[in-house]
DNA sequence: CAACTTCTGGCAACCGGTTGTCCCCCGCCG
DNA sequence: CGGCGGGGGACAACCGGTTGCCAGAAGTTG
C-alpha cells in the first residue's frame, strides 16, 4: 500500500507517452505516431490511443520534443528599450504572428547596448530556432555572427546577406523634409539619435540629401539619448539656432523638443515646426498632436517573424531587404514658417 | 573523401559532449561534471577538459539539459496587452530581473481575453518552470488550476492560496480621493476599467469607501475599454454629470478622459480636476500633467519574478500577498473645485 | 495459389545531456 | 606487507519523445 498523503501539491509526475501506451496496450511508439503522424496509425488504434491519452491527461513535453526533433519552436526577439512603445509594438506584433504560427517567443531586452546584446545572443542562441533583431545595436560583423549560427532576420536595419525589414526611411525623410520645405522653412536641424543605430543615419542621410535636392539648409545636431529627456535636452541646444524647421529621430525625442522649446518659451508651431518619426500614442497626445513619420509598427514584426520562420523552414532569402511603406501625417507640431521678425 | 561544399551555410552540428570527450581522452559523463559539478573532477582532468571544450567550441545544449534536470531554465510571462506602457514595465522589470538570475523569459500577449490567455497558459506552462501573470483577467478558479501545475506568482491581483504582488490599492486610492476632497470636491465618479481587472474592482472599492468615510458623493460609471479611447468616451458620459472630480482607472484612460472632456469645451482642472492611476511617461506629457496614483511597475514585475523563482527553487510561500506601496503624484491634471456658477 | 504490395504495429537506436554506481588505483596505517 | 579509505574516472541507465527498419497480416494480381 502506497503511502496516502493528504492534498498532494505538484507530486505526481505528468504522464508521458509511456503511460499512455500501457493504458492503451500498445507501444510507445504507436502513441508518438498517434499524434505526430496521424495516418501512419489505424484509425481505431489511434482511437483507443487518443482516449487513453485524454483518460490519463497526457500532454506532449514539449522539451524532450525539441530535443529529439532539434526544433524547439522558439524564436529570441532582442529588442533595444522595452519601455519605449516603438518595441513594444513590434515585439506584440512578431508576438502575436508567433502564437499563430505554434512558436513561442524568448524576449531580451538588451537595454541599448551592443555588449549586453551579444552577450544575450549568444546566451540564447543555442535555444531557438531563429532570432529576430529589432533595431539592433550590435556591429555588422557581430550580427552575421549570429546568423551564421541561427537563421536571423533583423527589423530596422539595413544589411547585406541578413534579411531585414525596413521602413521606407529613404521616402519618409523625404516627405517629411517637403513638408517642411512647402511650408516655406529654409533652415532645418535633424536632431539625432544614437550613433548606433542603424535608422539614424538612414535619416541623416536622407534629411541631408533632400535639403540639398530642395535647396535648403540642413544640419545636424546630437548625439541625444533616444527618449523623451534626450530630446528635452535637444531643444536647449536648438535655442540658439535660426532653424524654424526641426526634424527629430524619434517619436520620444519629438515630443522631448516640444516641450523643450516650450519650456523655452518657444511656440510650436508658430515660431519652430516639428517633424518627428514613429506614429505612437504619445505624438498623438501630446499638444500640440505631433507631425510624424509613421511605419506600420507591429505588421513590420509580425513580417519579421513570418519571415523568419519561413527561413528557419528552409526557405532562401531573397537579397533584397523587405521595404514597407513609411508616410507623413501631419498634425499640429508643424506649419507655416514664422514672418522674419528679426 | 567527402563533398567538399562551397561556403558550408549551418552545415556542420554543434560540438557535444562526446566530441569534447574524444579530443580530451575522458569519458562524456566527465565532461558533462566539469561544466556542471566543479570539484568532483580532478583539476587537471578539468583543465584538460575545458581546453579540449574551448578548441572545438562547445557549447551545453540548454534543451537537452532541460530534459534531463527537469528544468528549462524558462518562466512565462503573461501580459494583457503589450501596446500598454504598463505591461511593457512590468515585463521589463521581471525579464532584467529573470535574466539576473540565469533565466529566459517567454512572453504572451493574451490580448485581453481569458480564453485567449487560459489556453496560451495551458500550451507554454509545459516548458517552463515557472509562471507570472500580470493583471490576470482569468477566474479565479483558472488561475489556481494553472497554479496546481506551476509555480505561479500573480502581479495586480490578490487571490487566496497563489501568491501575489500588488500595489497598495487601498492607500493609494484613498489619497487621491482625499486629495480632491481637499481642494473642495464634493461630487466625485470613479471612471471604471474592465470588469475581469482585479484592480478595478479595487479601486472602486476603495473610492466608494474613501468617500463614504470623508462624507463625499461617489459614483461610478463604466466599463470602458482600458485604453485612450475609452477614456475618451467615458468623457463624453461624463458630461451631463455634476462631478467636479474625476478619478480613473488607468493612465491611458485618464489621458482619454482628459482630452474628452476638453474636447467637450471643459478645462482641466479649472472645470473638472482628473486623477488616474499608473505613472507612465504619457500622463507626464500630456498637458495638463496627469495627477495620478503612482505605483513602481518594474519593481513590481521583478519583485514578482524573484519571488516566482524563490517559489520554483522549493521555497514555501506565505500566505500573505506582497503590497508594495502607492504614492500620490499631484501634477497639473487637478486642482480647487470651481465656484458653482451654476 | 504463389508472389508481391500495402498497411500497421513493435523494436531499438537516437537526440545530448545528467547522475547513481562500480571499480581501480593510490596512499596511508598498523 | 596486508587491509582500508577515498579520490576520480568510466559505464550505463535515464529524461521523453521520434523514427528507421523489420515483420506479420491482409489484400492484390497474374
Amino acid at each position: 500500500m502506497e503511502a496516502e498523503g493528504g492534498s498532494e501539491p505538484r507530486a505526481t509526475r505528468a504522464p508521458t507517452i509511456y503511460d499512455v501506451a500501457q493504458a492503451a496496450g500498445v507501444a510507445a511508439s504507436t502513441v508518438s505516431r498517434t499524434f505526430a503522424r496521424p495516418g501512419r496509425v489505424n484509425s481505431q488504434t489511434a482511437e483507443r490511443v487518443r482516449a487513453a491519452a485524454a483518460a490519463i491527461g497526457y500532454r506532449a513535453n514539449p522539451v524532450a520534443q525539441a530535443l529529439s526533433t532539434a526544433r524547439s519552436r522558439m524564436i529570441a526577439v532582442l529588442v533595444s528599450d522595452l519601455a519605449n512603445p516603438i518595441y513594444a509594438e513590434l515585439l506584440r506584433g512578431a508576438q502575436v504572428a508567433a502564437s499563430a504560427a505554434g512558436y513561442g517567443v524568448l524576449v531580451e531586452d538588451t537595454r541599448e547596448d551592443a555588449a549586453i546584446e551579444r552577450e544575450t545572443a549568444e546566451r540564447i542562441l543555442p535555444m531557438v530556432e531563429g532570432v529576430l533583431l529589432a533595431s539592433s545595436r550590435m556591429s555588422d560583423a557581430a550580427i552575421r555572427g549570429v546568423a551564421k549560427q541561427r537563421p536571423a532576420v533583423v527589423i530596422n536595419r539595413g544589411l547585406a546577406d541578413v534579411p531585414c525589414v525596413v521602413a521606407d526611411e529613404q521616402r519618409g525623410t523625404r516627405r517629411a523634409v517637403e513638408h517642411l520645405g512647402e511650408a516655406g522653412h529654409r533652415d532645418l536641424v535633424y536632431v539625432a539619435g544614437p550613433d548606433a543605430s542603424w535608422p539614424n543615419g538612414a535619416r541623416w542621410r536622407a534629411f541631408s540629401d533632400a535639403c540639398h535636392e530642395l535647396d535648403l539648409t540642413g544640419r545636424r545636431i546630437g548625439p541625444f539619448e533616444p527618449t523623451f529627456a534626450g530630446g528635452f535636452e535637444a531643444a536647449l541646444a536648438l535655442g540658439g539656432s535660426r532653424a524654424s524647421g526641426v526634424l527629430v529621430f524619434n517619436a520620444l525625442m519629438a515630443v522631448g523638443v516640444i516641450r523643450g522649446l516650450q519650456q523655452a518659451g518657444l511656440r510650436v508651431p508658430e515660431d519652430v515646426s516639428v517633424v518627428g518619426f514613429d506614429d505612437v500614442l504619445i505624438g498623438q497626445i501630446v499638444s500640440p498632436a505631433l507631425t510624424t513619420v509613421s511605419t506600420p509598427l507591429q505588421a513590420m514584426g509580425a513580417t519579421g517573424l513570418r519571415n523568419l520562420l519561413a527561413l528557419v523552414n528552409g526557405a532562401r532569402s531573397r537579397g533584397e531587404p523587405v521595404v514597407v511603406p513609411a508616410r507623413l501625417v501631419v498634425r499640429e507640431s508643424s506649419g507655416a514658417v514664422p514672418a522674419r521678425t528679426g
